[in-house]
DNA sequence: ATCGTGACGGTTGAA
DNA sequence: CGTTCAACCGTCACG
């Protein structure tokens, strides 16, 4: 661990660690959806994950009414480095949603060139089979036979991008968060009836 | 006193 | 099915 002399470089920080003597000072709280942990303003967080629904709103809420930062941190107990980021997604974007978690990159097995190509002939030709744009790529001289994608990763792409064929229909936000908060009930609802009364199976 | 920032330990979910 | 791994999370502490 002393391993650095060589000068920290500025943005180390060998003295912090997040440690804490071990054994607990951050306390541990259950709730429905998992492990519960509370902060040092005495907020409770679930370590990895987003902040509920209606704190964020409250954050941009209060912020929109002319609160500070510094303020709405301490009344809601939400770390300021965290109403800071908040509130700066929430003027980037308009959005109060916390960005996407998990799942893998959307896999480049194909230069950009060739993805596009690929929307183009499916734009053109819906009815079109991999295979054929396979073929077609070749044909077109967009891709040789070296890189040529397979056509697994052909109708991949097109999955990711045309969704299955259906149109997308942009839901605002608001009904996203409302779809999200039933679904939160909903979700809490389950654990309470699991402990109540398991019986599923 | 505030606030921007990045390390950290964590969770998630498509591939 | 289980595993991988890069995305995001909020907190903490520094500056």
């Amino acid at each position: 661990m002393t391993a650095l002399a060589g000068g920290i470089p500025r943005m180390m920080r060998p003295t912090h660690h997040q440690n804490y003597p071990r054994g607990g000072y951050s306390l541990e709280v259950s709730t429905p959806l998992g492990q519960g942990r509370v902060n040092q303003l005495g907020g409770v967080f679930i370590n990895g994950r987003p902040l509920p629904n209606h704190i964020r709103h409250k954050i941009v809420e209060m912020a929109h009414h002319g609160i500070r930062p510094c303020v709405i941190s301490r009344q809601l107990r939400v770390s300021h480095g965290c109403v800071s980021k908040i509130l700066c997604r929430y003027q980037e974007t308009g959005s109060i949603r916390p960005g996407a978690i998990g799942g893998s990159k959307p896999k480049q097995t194909s230069t950009p060139d060739v993805d596009k190509k690929i929307e183009e002939y499916r734009r053109d030709n819906p009815g079109m089979f991999s295979w054929e744009i396979r073929d077609t790529l070749l044909k077109d001289g967009i891709c040789d036979r070296n890189n040529v994608p397979s056509v697994s990763s052909i109708s991949r792409t097109m999955r990711c991008k045309f969704g299955g064929g259906a149109g997308e229909d942009e839901e605002d936000d608001d009904e996203i968060e409302k779809r999200e908060l039933e679904e939160n009930e909903r979700r809490a609802k389950h654990s309470i009836d699991g402990i109540l009364g398991d019986r599923c199976k």
